[in-house]
DNA sequence: TATCTAACGTTATGTCATAACAATCAAGGC
DNA sequence: GCCTTGATTGTTATGACATAACGTTAGATA
């Protein structure tokens, strides 16, 4: 896998990992989507990385447990996840991660750390807010974004502090 | 090339193509940079292209005016660019374009119509610190960001509407 | 049950990026 | 001047990421 380093800086239990994947389900079934054997292992697995995994990682996992063994495979249930809200893509590291909170849409920002590449969802509304107000300054109507941030995490700095 | 539309909202003359280039040189001479005939090159090309350029276009370009034939060829002359100021990496396209204003360091947000694949260059001095301070309420120390907006630019804006 | 569409699986291929090593070139010390 | 040293350029080879196209299967609906 990418990244199975466990000094992610939060969400530590498996509490919360079963917690999202209730929202994640709960949302599924609010919202009709089909969250199917392949699709629903994907996020199990990406809720249980605490961290990034790439396609190909992903991929290995569902090719061991039965599920198809090329690359569409793994692709298509990322991008299913991806669109419809349960997981987000990570461009900086080519690779994917669940959405920590499925259960309302969001623009999320992520921290990535250099040390430890531990992947932090965090709150995003007001970032998303000051670049929407930047391009429409620029007369561009924003969509959709990404916003990354390359740095140290919580648990890396106190070490080499 | 990736985009050779000249649907581009903004800077629009050879005039600023020229002073573009003009404040490269006089970074890369007060920082005591390299900026060798590759680079050079590789800068003027993005400057031109009035967007972003894949590596392998880059490479095409190069190779014709009988430089380097292979992929590490682009790739370096790109990434130093990159990591100098001259020129910024837009991940969603997996390509690059020249830093619009080499003049002064600083945190840029990319405008990526999905209409007409330009990309403009934003002030995100606001959106960097929004970033920041997410960041550090969560204990992370960001060092640098990439924010990419996809949407409408105004000129396609106004087509549709 | 017949039909239709979404989902799944496969083959094949395309695109992006870098590791590793050899040759060359610019700058400073002798 | 000449040699050392590190940066730069070039090459070969390979690795990593992603999707097009098409056939098959499974679920919903009439």
């Amino acid at each position: 896998m990418t990244q199975t380093s466990f000094c992610c800086p939060d969400h530590s239990g498996a509490q919360d990992a079963a917690n999202i994947l209730l929202q994640a389900e709960a949302r599924a079934a609010r919202m009709g989507l089909r969250l199917t054997p392949v699709r629903r292992r994907t996020l199990e697995m990406l809720i249980a990385a605490h961290g990034a995994m790439g396609a190909y990682d992903v991929l290995e996992c569902l090719a061991a447990e039965g599920y198809g063994t090329q690359p569409p495979v793994a692709y298509r249930a990322l991008n299913w996840l991806v669109e419809n809200g349960f997981a987000h893509r990570i461009r900086r590291l080519n690779a994917f991660t669940a959405c920590a909170h499925p259960a309302h849409d969001h623009t999320a920002a992520f921290l990535i750390c250099a040390t430890c590449d531990s992947v932090t969802e965090a709150p995003a509304g007001a970032v998303s807010a000051a670049l929407s107000a930047a391009a429409e300054a620029a007369g561009f109507v924003m969509d959709r974004a990404t916003i990354e941030a390359v740095g140290r995490c919580s648990v890396c700095v106190e070490g080499t502090a």
